[in-house]
RNA sequence: AGGCGCGUAGCUCAGUGGUUAGAGCGCUACCUUGACACGGUAGAGGUCAGGGGUUCGAUGCCCCUCGUGCCUACCA
């Protein structure tokens, strides 16, 4: 407590460290045994093991530790899960990246020791995310922490593979998939990025044979003709009915290919007639296998994104941009070149390296997604799961209902490699030997060859072991038949064979990522874990993996445990800078979580992130406001100061060594014995809750002081406020109600006017005092779970942490103690502004008048009169209904009162006048208003009863208000005239606070 | 091209079919008052994007326009 006292400002730094290490010395985060009230759980959005944390995880995490914080206090057994995920593409680039610069490539240094590289880099540098999170106080249960490439998580992706391979949910095929020529291997259609950009329309004349005319095609991608396998026209275009079926000459190459009829062409675009290419466009594949028999496929880019043998001796090997160049020009030397003009178009990138990705014709894994949506779409349709803010819905539902099956193969290393085996003497399905089907690259010669399919390696001496040693990759062709198992398959069911093959490719991380809901609880044991949590409770992410992987967690879950993963997903914003714009490395516009946390304290950060987490908004992040909520945490510091120092001075009230708890059963027990505060429920004990209602209060009206009923009345809205607000995900509603009861009510009121109740040691205000703090600090502990724990722990508690303390529950108001505090409140109010805009001294003190109209006015004034001279400076205060108005005073009119202060001497009446008819301006402006509401007839007819009333009542009080301010003002014009502007003798002898003066 | 959202104080944003539309930051004036100058008090500042419509009543609901952002899409 002295340590507190002495320092001004809170100071994050010594605090933080120190108290998320007690944290985890005394298993906080760990779910407890048993609770009564039911559990609640979260698995963590699994960040990549690769990542650093960046203010999307920042935001992220905060609303999660948010909800587990806050449901721990409400007496949940609550598990947050945490984890990484291994990020197939992106790890293994990153280590591919440091090989490179050591002048190595992961084929030269085969398979095996590539995947122990990685391992070995990811115990080194994978946990970093982790201490990340922990520096933002996240309570997840370490002791749970998993990765997708664990033991377990890995058993659960095996076990998902092989039933829904063996239920023909998954199955190979070749056909068109994006395929990026950088990172060299397949992507699934969400991992394709379409941006925009400006390119060329090509139009090249096709010679048709025969008879020396052209059919004229415009292409984006010009190189890509010399794959051309046909030319299509809209069977009802009547330009082309007489072309379809001739054959036309391919340019640069001495292929002949036919015209053909395609009704998806549109006759609008170009020519009308489209070159088709099958290797390297979906339309084009789609146009191919329309046609029967099929088109043929001519593949002339290469995985490596270069030209092959089959572009022609003049392109082979050059890259698919510079070929373009040299076509159009070599086209342009022909005559073929029509036109060449500007055109906008969207490209597809990678969404890992932004390289533009090559439609590719190859064999890949698929999941055949259909019958895994249909349950998927109706848990969200029928509320089974609750999708939060709604809007989402429909973004979920569109994608759902058009979703295509999902490749799930890479041609990557690093990852679940897929459980499937090829047995290369069985006949494959063209009736050839497999094995002869099966092409292998090796990293080096065997017996004079280095590569060549599984039969030739074998037939030139090789050994089975040797091959398999030395596998630079391997291609199985669509012809051959997997074998797949939950166990190793070490020999062929069908012929024995023992020297069979595994498939090289590993799973998209996506697919390990969509079992993290039950993987990470412990499936496909029949864990504990899994019957306490499972299906979670919430999952918090953002809308960018709405797809990726919330829709793919739905179906697995419905799929393999027959429940939803969770109840309910709150999708939150980006967070952006304050232009707006998406935050990225290479606009340089990137703000470090980890700078706010060093500059301004992690609650500071935290309670800015979940101010800003409005609703369906993103959030613009602004480093203002960091520090404007660090002026905030410095306030309730020192709150905390004051109350300490009170403390000191005015210890004697309570009894010594009172702990908070022992407390709030005191002021309890006293209630009971002088009737300060009845019912069976403590502020404190019990529930917590925080019963401030009429019940509670009835009888200590006369008792308890009107500002310690009001403070309570205000702490209980403001509980029953932030649980709605929790309820309902408002973050930002409730992070901005604990801020104005904090800062408006407690300090700005409160805490004024305990020190004149403090003065005259009434016990009741120390303890209203330390209550209401105690439950300020827990209503705010999960925003700010640090400055809230050191502070409590200055205090004489009975439990070792604020962390697991009962969370204020709503409690009744108090709306009388509020009334009737609105009036001390306008009287002061008042009488400052009076101050304020005749420019009177603060330092100068006042006497002050208040003529009252009504006695419940009258007797409420009196008994805080002293609080009023106080908060306004006043040196005499006059209370009565018959209270005149003495000459040279400046007035304030309110609904049941006016109030005088009169300023002989230190007067400019021009001032006065100036403000008062600056306020009938507005109340005339308004009077208008109601009043042609008022004598508006429909209105009369047709509005509510209330609201008739309500306008009735309301203008009657705005003209007596009217009224009021105009008799003053005609005052004043008298004084204005009247030259004698001495003192006025009524304001000399006032007796403060006498109410027969 | 389709879908979704947004446009409210100088800035960032809340908000609601019926009190004189709010907050934070910023701004102005005054104040070093024993919790806090990372503070206090008092102020200034808004045709709620524009135009129609529904309604007794619209910032709120509907339509259109303009501006802006995002997602989805195989127009070569």
């Amino acid at each position: 407590m002295e340590e507190q006292i002495k320092n001004k400002a809170y100071d994050p730094k010594s605090v933080e460290e120190r108290w998320y290490e007690f944290w985890l010395e005394n298993d906080c985060f760990k779910p407890p045994d048993s609770a009564d009230g039911g559990s609640f759980s979260i698995v963590i959005p699994p960040p990549n093991v690769t990542g650093s944390l960046h203010m999307g995880h920042a935001l992220n995490v905060t609303l999660q530790d948010i909800l587990a914080r806050w449901k721990r206090m409400s007496g949940k057994k609550v598990l947050w899960l945490p984890g990484t995920d291994h990020a197939g593409i992106a790890t293994q680039n990153v280590v591919e990246r440091q090989l490179a610069s050591e002048g190595i490539d992961r084929h030269s240094m085969g398979r095996k020791a590539f995947i122990a590289r990685v391992w070995e880099w990811k115990q080194r540098y994978g946990g970093h995310i982790i201490h990340q999170l922990k520096k933002m106080g996240a309570s997840c249960d370490w002791s749970r922490e998993r990765f997708t490439l664990d033991e377990g998580l890995s058993t659960a992706v095996r076990k998902v593979f092989v039933g829904l391979f063996e239920e023909g949910l998954i199955y190979r095929a070749l056909r068109l998939i994006n395929w990026c020529p950088r990172c060299f291997t397949a992507l699934s259609d969400l991992e394709v990025e379409h941006e925009e950009a400006q390119g060329r329309l090509t139009f090249i004349r096709y010679p048709i044979v025969g008879d020396g005319s052209f059919v004229t095609v415009a292409t984006t991608r010009p190189e890509t003709m010399l794959g051309d396998t046909a030319v299509a026209v809209n069977p009802d275009d009547p330009r082309y009915a007489n072309f379809i079926g001739k054959m036309v000459r391919l340019p640069l190459t001495n292929r002949l290919i036919p015209i053909v009829a395609d009704r998806e062409v549109d006759m609008q675009f170009g020519t009308g007639a489209v070159k088709v290419t099958p290797s390297h466009d979906f339309n084009d594949e789609a146009i191919a296998r329309r046609q029967s028999p099929n088109l043929p496929f001519v593949t002339v880019i290469g995985e490596d994104g270069r030209m092959t043998a089959a572009s022609g001796k003049r392109y082979a090997g050059l890259d698919r941009y510079e070929c373009r160049k040299v076509l159009v020009s070599d086209l342009k030397d022909d005559q073929l070149l029509e036109k060449d003009i500007p055109h906008n178009h969207a490209i597809g990138h990678c969404y890992r390296c932004k390289t533009v990705i090559e439609p590719l014709p190859t064999t890949q894994w698929y999941v055949k997604v259909e019958s895994l949506a249909g349950p998927a779409i109706e848990a969200v349709r029928s509320g089974k799961i609750k999708i939060v803010p709604e809007g989402w819905k429909n973004n979920y539902f569109s994608w759902m209902e058009n979703i295509r099956d999902w490749c799930i193969s890479r041609q990557i290393w690093w990852g679940h490699q897929i459980p499937a085996w090829y047995c290369p003497r069985c006949t494959g399905m063209d009736g050839k030997p497999q094995g002869a089907n099966i092409f292998i690259a090796l990293t080096k010669k065997l017996n004079g060859l280095k590569e060549g399919s599984y039969l030739d390696l074998r037939a030139a001496g090789a050994t089975h072991e040797s091959i398999t040693s030395y596998i630079k990759y391997v291609k199985v062709d669509i012809n051959v038949k997997p074998l797949s198992g939950i166990e190793d398959v070490t020999a062929c069911p069908e012929c024995g064979n023992l020297e069979i093959l595994r498939d090289p490719d590993v799973l998209d991380t996506w697919f390990s990522s969509a079992l993290w809901p039950f993987s990470t609880l412990g499936w496909p044991e029949n864990t504990g874990d899994l019957k306490d949590f499972y299906p979670t409770s919430v999952l918090v992410t953002g809308f960018d993996i709405l797809f990726f992987w919330v829709a793919r967690m739905i179906m697995m879950g419905l799929k393999f445990m027959k429940d939803v993963p969770f109840g309910n997903v709150y999708i939150h914003a980006l967070v952006r800078d304050e232009k707006g714009q998406k935050m990225s490395k290479s606009k340089g516009n990137v703000i470090d979580p980890l700078i706010m946390i060093e500059k301004y304290g992690t609650d500071a950060f935290r309670f800015s992130l979940a101010a800003f987490a409005a609703q369906g908004r993103d959030v613009r992040f602004s480093e203002d406001r960091v520090e404007g909520y660090r002026h905030f945490i410095n306030k309730f510091w020192n709150a905390s100061r004051f109350i300490n120092l009170n403390i000191s001075k005015y210890g004697s009230l309570i009894a010594p060594d009172t702990t908070m708890e022992q407390l709030g059963r005191d002021l309890v027990y006293a209630a009971g014995q002088n009737s300060r505060v009845t019912g069976q429920d403590s502020p404190v004990a019990g529930q917590n809750s925080i019963d401030s209602g009429q019940n509670a209060l009835a009888a200590t009206q006369d008792s308890l002081n009107l500002f310690d009923r009001w403070i309570l009345s205000r702490l209980s809205y403001t509980s029953t406020e932030i649980e709605r607000c929790f309820d309902e995900y408002r973050f930002n509603d409730a992070a901005n109600a604990i801020y104005h009861f904090i800062w408006h009510e407690f300090c700005d009121w409160y805490i004024e006017l305990s020190k004149t109740s403090l003065e005259k040691e009434d016990p009741y205000t120390l303890k209203c005092l330390l209550y209401v703090f105690d439950n300020a600090m827990k209503l705010l502990h999960p925003f700010m779970p640090f400055v809230t724990e050191e502070l409590w722990q200055s205090y004489a508690h009975e439990t070792k942490t604020i962390m697991l303390v009962p969370y204020p529950h709503p409690g009744l108001g108090d709306d009388d103690a509020e009334k009737r505090m609105q009036y001390i409140i306008d009287v002061i109010s008042s009488i400052r502004s009076i101050r304020g805009e005749l420019n009177v001294s603060p330092s100068k003190p006042l006497h002050a008048m208040i003529k009252t109209m009504s006695t419940d006015a009258e007797t409420n004034l009196r008994a805080n009169c002293s609080y009023i001279i106080n908060l306004a400076h006043l040196e005499s205060l006059r209370i009565g209904a018959k209270v005149e108005k003495p000459k040279g005073s400046a007035t304030a009119v309110t609904a049941e009162m006016e109030v005088f202060v009169p300023l002989s001497g230190l007067f400019d009446v021009k001032a006065e006048l100036e403000r008062l008819s600056k306020e009938l301006r507005k109340l005339n402006e308004v009077i208008d208003m109601v009043n042609k509401k008022l004598m508006n007839e429909d209105f009369r007819d047709k509005a509510p009863k209330n609201v008739l009333e309500k306008e009735k009542a309301k203008f009657e009080e705005l003209v007596s208000k009217k009224d009021r301010i105009l008799s003053n003002v005609n005052k004043l014009r008298e004084l204005e005239s009247d030259d004698t502007q001495s003192d006025d003798p009524d304001t000399q002898h006032l007796d403060p606070c006498n109410p027969k003066s």
